[in-house]
DNA sequence: CATTATTTTGGAAGTGCTTCCAACTCATTT
DNA sequence: AAATGAGTTGGAAGCACTTCCAAAATAATG
């Protein structure tokens, strides 16, 4: 089929070690058989073959990043920071985008093979625990993004502290009553981050939680969507107006796009009749005035990689624990509550 | 290291043969011997070596993915239909997300590897002479996307037709002074779709067209960025109001946005002052209202993989070229020009 | 039961590289 | 001139699979 260096090594009259040795860069060659060498390659257009290099190396050169297509934003930036980190090693990157969950196990099992990849960084996904088992046993290097687990190094942001941070800033601002709405309760950006909610909460006797609120029909994606948002504000402005909260939380902007869709349509606006603070800080957040938590998602692409490679290199490492504070970025959905007769 | 077929063929004392048929669900196995293997697999948790398997079988079940990281929107829609594509053939992703120019050689360089992967798929690139030569030669099996070349399978859409009917529109709302913002002029959309626009002039003699502005500063991505549109307005609302069109066809979405950003600060608003029509449709697009040429990206990746498949399969194929007719997606951003005194 | 056809099997020969080891060359030292 | 050592070199032995071919086992036929 193609060339080889068994041709190589029969035009320029050398043994095949030696044109191993001089297309690896390998010291001990003369200068002479190099030129030689590196000629005859040329003139025969002599392509390595990957494959084979692979298998003598016991190396692809290569590592595998799975992550579902969250937020066009999520998703690019931390690819963004994956392939910069990549692309100064020479390494190249697999890709498994997960589209529907069932995927996820598919790719799993795919990645298991030996020989395909070096190392994999898996983002926002709730490792199965038979695969736990499986990567521990095998001492396959692996990173978690955007999730925590003990037994293996994790790259996240802080969700509780983050929720934390965006309530305490409502509640700064004067809001009494407030409420919270998340995606499917048991997901876990829902859960990490209505802990934070609380938390701010519990440190504040005089403001009333009104509840968390999350939507009821089946959604897409964990219901973090802008329809989900939408439906579960409008199960807010049911209330009566005593009972309706001056500001809510929102488990994440896509949500909170929808949330202000629905407040503008019943006549209200924001933040003049309902503040509201979400959570990613995707590019749509910024054209919209949202004010928001921002995530660093692209450094933490970046870091992560840097740390497999590290723990390629040394597998004995200890599972490190990385934690990114997010950070409060104030725009315009979030003000002081609405003056009430009888306040102030 | 790992357990290979070896240690399976012995455990279960039959030869290598047969297990790596079983292995590969070949038909001439016994049912018992079938069983057996299979069972000892399992207990000695065998994983197959993939470098070995794409060495041996001279495939290595992976495509290459090429393309720049344009817009979010456009990457992310592109990736998922190449993605739905490969999934259900079992076949893997290698992306080369390419962040800056530089990158292209050295990965166009990279996939030359032999082995390495068994298609490419190139995106939004302009191929370089000298590897149209090389793939030619090689007979690498290539699809171009939102690119043409005569040599190669191109799926991409019309540029041209599409600006005429983003134009002709214009016209049709009944402006008669027409201008045009491009990005860097060199670059292949803009050169195309100012084509476009000059063809849709050219049939219509009482349009007056103002010219065709580009960005003079050096500004990332070709021009396309909110900042470049943002600043070439300002050149167009420079203009003594007389000579200023009332109407702008926009070679991208996102210049749109900032072009009515600065259409805006100066006072002005959009239709009622300057009606805008552009073209992308990205996600943020319906955010907007802004009124645009719809592309069928998605669409555009799957069938373009699907075609890269019957190209791997038969070599011999003539390249095909399939145009996607962009579509206007009427929205808000565009509308009658402003009755002036004097006029009707 | 012998003969033929069919199914199943073992294992050698690839696939194209890397790497190790022994051998060889040639300059330097004694 | 012999001995030592550093620098080069060739090629065998992996790496872990697939696939082909001939042989063996089994089934079908007269």
């Amino acid at each position: 089929m193609g060339v080889t260096i068994y041709d190589i090594a029969k035009e320029a009259s050398v043994g095949v070690g030696t044109v191993s040795r001089v297309l690896n860069n390998h010291p001990s060659v003369s200068e002479a058989t190099r030129k030689l060498v590196i000629e005859v390659a040329q003139r025969l257009d002599y392509r390595p073959n990957a494959s084979a290099q692979r298998l003598a190396r016991r190396k692809s050169r290569t590592i595998t990043a799975i992550m579902p297509y969250i937020t066009n934003y999520f998703f690019v930036e931390l690819l963004g920071g994956i392939q910069d980190a990549l692309f100064e090693r020479d390494y190249d990157l697999l890709l498994y985008g997960v589209n529907h969950p069932k995927q996820i196990e598919v790719y799993l099992q795919r990645s298991l093979r030996a020989g395909h990849s070096d190392g994999m960084l898996i983002a926002s996904i709730d490792l199965p625990p038979d695969y736990t088992q499986r990567y521990l046993k095998n001492n396959f290097p692996i990173i978690l993004l955007d999730r925590f687990n003990e037994n293996f190094d994790s790259f996240f942001v802080e969700n509780v502290e983050g929720a934390r941070t965006a309530t305490e800033y409502l509640v700064s601002l004067g809001h009494t009553r407030l409420a919270m709405i998340t995606g499917m309760p048991e997901s876990t950006p829902s859960r990490e981050r209505s802990a934070g909610y609380h938390a701010a909460l519990a440190a504040h006797d005089h403001v009333e939680n009104v509840g968390i609120f999350h939507p009821v029909h089946e959604s897409k994606n964990d219901g973090f969507s802008k329809d989900a948002g939408c439906e579960v504000m409008k199960q807010l402005l049911a209330l009566p107006e005593e009972r309706r909260p001056t500001a809510v939380f929102v488990t994440s902007d896509i949500q909170a796009f929808g949330a202000m869709h629905a407040l503008k349509e019943a006549g209200g606006s924001c933040p003049e009749s309902m503040s509201i603070v979400s959570f990613d800080d995707i590019e749509l957040a910024h054209y919209y005035g949202l004010t928001t938590m921002h995530q660093p998602i692209r450094k933490l692409g970046v870091l992560a990689t840097d740390r497999l490679f590290a723990r390629m290199d040394d597998s004995s490492l200890d599972p490190l624990h990385r934690r990114f504070t997010p950070e409060l970025i104030i725009r315009q959905t979030a003000g002081p509550p609405p003056s009430r007769i009888g306040t102030v």
